[in-house]
DNA sequence: GCAAAAGTGTTAGTCATACACCCATGT
DNA sequence: ACATGGGTGTATGACTAACACTTTTGC
């Protein structure tokens, strides 16, 4: 083991997607230390040397949003010699998707200070997280066609006019009502509930819930999601 | 910058697929040294200090074949804290495509016990090697599918045929000829050459090679391959 | 009663699939 | 002349895309 000198320090930083208000967004605070203190961030932290990647990302999302159980995955792994001025850090990056709803109730507790950014206005970050961000969404975008994740983003009972703009907002495209509705339903993943949208001034909207069991069993049995 | 104490060092893993005699085919190397000496593993090493990951991935491939400018991918970091017995290794896997062809000139001249392992038996792998290449080979099925990687993997110049029976071997399908033929011809991605096979008891089949530049060029404009 | 979004079928066109024979070459 | 893989077209069914009006609710 001859070069096992050691020769770095390593970080988790996390891109925290949500749907909200017709919009993607992602979670950012703002850095209190340097170095690039006062600029945006992605949340990220130092892992423990006794501490495996996917603990040290799981609970950087809990910390900052009291959430567990949460889709995440590693998206990649930033380690450019330059990339951090005080020295050489390994980032890896990975990528979570979660219910602005559920999370709201927490964010009052946490006193940092972090807000939901459109992806549309990002402002400059710190250190190479515009580009984490790129790739997260260059991710997202191809992840969303095949995999069911859409529904990590919206809340547990959704109108299907919910889902589909969700939908033309990560396809950035206009979808087709009818045949959305079609071809979502022939999938036979979504639980039609006897309840229905209230509060709005027009014809309440039967609400659905995803069947994630029903999903695992077809696709082990073969069947691919796609939109 | 309080937790920026070095506690850990970093290497690079390669999964180098290669085509030949209908199968699909990785680069294992025998390890000289502890620990797990003696046992089958992916190339790979430790990274310096001041390098940057690509490059020392990179630089793994290129000692070990010869070749340079070579498809290369980031698949996935692995950190668990006991991967490694002799302390914490963050390892950094990649996955390569070569032509086998190519390679087999330059294999003569290096010394290093290496060796073409048909994906269907591979040894006992050191390490977590084994979950490497598992994730490797279920992210070039996926890939193959929506990128022209295939052609990575076959000779500048091949048939028709040739093409088909690694898609065969990738998808894990057979194909029909005709419909194959008529799909991949119809993207107007390949260029008919001049020249034929030679020297087998058949008919001698149509040359042709992948035009890249003409694929840029379509991707640029939003077309996406598919097979 | 009016504004606003929910909900619902049909048709035409495109694409994917299934399928069988003749051709060129080497031995 | 025979064995081997190379090369080619058509017909059917499945899926996709385009499209407009009625219903329900809150105000």
């Amino acid at each position: 083991m001859s070069h096992s000198a050691c020769i770095s320090s390593l970080s988790v930083d996390s891109i925290i997607f949500g749907f909200d208000e017709g919009e993607l967004k992602i979670l950012l605070i703002k850095r209190a230390q340097a170095p690039e203190k006062g600029k945006w961030a992605l949340p990220g932290g130092f892992v423990g040397n006794d501490e495996n990647l996917d603990d040290a990302a799981k609970s950087i999302l809990e910390e900052l949003t009291g959430l567990s159980d949460i889709y995440m995955e590693q998206l990649h792994t930033f380690g450019d010699v330059k990339r951090y001025p005080l020295g050489r850090v390994i980032s890896i990056a990975y990528y979570s998707l979660i219910k602005v709803n559920d999370y709201n109730i927490k964010a009052a507790e946490n006193a940092k200070e972090a807000r939901w950014h459109p992806i549309s206005k990002i402002p400059k970050l710190a250190f190479d997280h515009t580009r984490m961000v790129e790739m997260a969404l260059e991710k997202l975008k191809i992840n969303v066609k095949n995999h069911p994740i859409g529904f990590e983003l919206l809340p547990e009972k959704f109108t299907l006019t919910q889902l589909q703009n969700l939908y033309e907002v990560l396809l950035n495209t206009a979808l087709d009502k009818r045949n959305f509705r079609k071809k979502i339903l022939s999938m036979d993943l979504l639980n039609k509930l006897e309840e229905y949208e209230k509060g709005e001034a027009h014809r309440a909207a039967q609400l659905f819930n995803f069947n994630t069991t029903k999903y695992e069993q077809l696709k082990s049995k073969g069947f691919v999601f796609e939109i």
